[in-house]
DNA sequence: GAAGTTAAGTGGTCAGACCAGTGGGCCGCT
DNA sequence: AGCGGCCCACTGGTCTGACCACTTAACTTC
């Protein structure tokens, strides 16, 4: 038989409980022994099944009090799993290589793409390299690029500090505002490319 | 005091020793049983630390056999994190264009660093979408782009069904040849990019 | 009213039991 | 000798009940 395992089916039923109860980030789940209860399975399979939830960073559980939702964005698993890819060089020169290629991509489609209140924001803003760049892949209106560049950013922050001068920001919002693509790259190109290639 | 969790040190105590001992994709780790007693703790620590080496994609347990260690590269963590991604039309679209933009790199990458003999491979062999951009992806060199790749392309398949007219891999084929990027390109535009605009 | 005490509830951990598969060794048959 | 079948030891999977450490809130006491 494909008796599947109970901890992952508690896995499901918890995330699916979740989501139809609403519960928002900071709300409190219900405690082990209860879900234990309420799902019919033993206490050590509703703890392995948090354990899963935990590590994908949905919820956090705090020992005397109990366990609770996670606000998204911080996810548990990235430091995990950089820890285990990011090992060898080889690692990091294509993490380097694939997030400058997401980054181009992404400057191009925000020039295309970018509306004025945007821009605004943009322009508006004394920037480091990662609001900058946060707010171009943003631009892009594509949330699934927004989350590979998320989580290639926070790799390679662990590992490099890279900054770029305040006057390459200030070219590429002047490219941005004459929706100039070509020149944003360019700019992109010229200031980014080479620093990187020194770091490899 | 800072009496940090049991399972969390058993997880780090068993990730040390599966890199120290050297184990190597197929080898078996000790039994649970085994473990909690060489590391001196309860079996259910010793669980929840291999439920989160699991997840990672690190291990795979066989009940009646014991747990063994996985082959590198499919790591179930991105799988599961996307199926919590993706759910509404909304990340459909982006799924299909962030493929598109992989893909359309990944070409112009496999144009300037196919070698010789993987370039024979992709000659010589019938393709599916699949199989041939597989080839192309690890022609890059990149592995970060590969596995991206893999995920978005899982996901796709998951949702969709696209096969293309087997002219086109031959177009492409021969631009591959010529080492001409922007003929590459082009093919894969043609025949791709419109198909796709249909589909969303 | 404020400070200290207590009790109930929570996650963290352990030990022990049983179930359900797997695999190897042993036995007896042909 | 070779084959088939049984059995048993071992594995992961699950449940239970117990205890610890900690938090919170209600209660008591001054």
């Amino acid at each position: 038989m494909t008796t599947s395992k109970v901890y992952i089916e508690t896995f499901w039923k918890i995330h699916r409980m979740i989501e139809e109860s609403g519960l928002q980030p900071g709300d409190r789940l219900p405690s082990e022994r209860e879900l234990a209860d309420r799902l019919r399975v033993g206490r050590s399979s509703v703890r392995e099944a948090l354990r899963a939830l935990e590590l994908l960073g949905l919820i956090e559980t705090r020992r005397g009090e109990g366990t609770f939702m996670k606000p998204f964005g911080d996810h548990q698993l990235i430091q995990l799993l950089g820890s285990f890819i990011l090992q060898g060089n080889r690692e990091k020169r294509d993490l380097i290589e694939t997030k400058i290629f997401i980054e181009r991509i992404c400057l191009q489609l925000a020039c295309e793409r970018l509306t004025d209140e945007k821009l605004e924001l943009i322009l508006q803003t004394e920037h480091t390299y990662h609001s900058f760049f946060r707010r171009i892949v943003q631009a892009t209106d594509n949330y699934l690029l927004l989350r590979i560049w998320l989580v290639l950013s926070d790799f390679f922050e662990h590992v490099y500090t890279v900054e770029l001068p305040s006057e390459c920001y200030e070219q590429m919002c002047k490219a941005l505002q004459k929706r100039s693509c070509e020149e944003a790259i360019a700019v992109y190109e010229q200031y980014v490319m080479q620093k990187m290639s020194k770091e490899n």
